[in-house]
DNA sequence: CACCAGGCAAGTA
DNA sequence: TACTTGCATGGT
């Protein structure tokens, strides 16, 4: 897999994910960008910034009603402003409140705090971990599970653990790598890999001796 | 107008 | 265990 990598990262350049300053404000961004549009999720992360509340104490204090109607824009608002609470709310108490003193656990404990949060899921869990924190962990999404079962790597139906799997079984336990691969990963999809259309043609991939799918799962080249 | 976007949890059978 | 539904905005 570290070839499909390199053939991405030359076609597409370097991504430089995650967009935020701080390890914070990249597990706000996380949680916003639950199935939501990065750029709607975007909007909500500035408007926290401009407010100053981009700090564990700040966000617990501001009253959760106050905080969903400035993150209005990230869609689930509601439930976004119970997730941020929530998730503050756990740094502050097994953490002391610092995003630093997360970075000092393992990742796997690390995972499964993040887990028992209520909205935290294994996605949001892996992108604050390899993002936010640089532990080595690979980030699974939508894209990733229709870019590899349309290349025929993983059936479509794979689970997230397989398809974690699948990339920790074979690349290096890189963070660096893992980040930068996830981004390639979701450039792919944006541009040549679609929901509905097909967009083989021109697909970097086409050469590496497996076939890209159409949706309907009927066979293309 | 329909569909999509860097999910997750709770409910039902 | 295996589906289904609610959550909600903004862009194409």
């Amino acid at each position: 897999m570290i070839r499909i990598y390199r053939r991405l990262h030359r076609f597409f350049g370097p991504q430089h994910w995650w967009p935020g300053d701080t390890p914070l404000e990249i597990a706000v961004g996380a949680i916003l960008t639950q199935n939501t549009s990065w750029a709607n999720a975007s909007r909500a992360v500035s408007a926290l910034k401009e407010h100053r509340l981009l700090s564990i104490a700040s966000l617990e204090r501001i009253p959760e009603r106050r905080l969903a109607r400035l993150i209005r824009s990230s869609g689930y608002f509601n439930q976004k402003a119970a997730r941020l609470k929530a998730f503050v709310r756990y740094v502050r108490v097994r953490h002391s409140g610092r995003m630093s003193v997360m970075k000092r656990k393992g990742w796997a404990p690390l995972r499964e705090e993040l887990l028992s949060i209520n909205g935290i899921g294994p996605e949001t869990a892996d992108s604050i971990l390899l993002y936010a924190l640089n532990k080595p962990v690979f980030v699974v999404d939508a894209y990733t599970r229709r870019v590899l079962a349309r290349h025929s790597f993983v059936a479509p139906d794979a689970t997230y653990e397989e398809l974690q799997r699948f990339f920790l079984k074979r690349l290096p336990a890189d963070a660096r790598l893992f980040n930068d691969y996830h981004a390639q990963i979701v450039a792919l999809g944006k541009e040549f890999c679609r929901p509905t259309k097909p967009q083989c043609e021109e697909c970097p991939l086409r050469k590496v001796g497996r076939l890209c799918l159409e949706p309907s799962g009927a066979g293309k080249g």
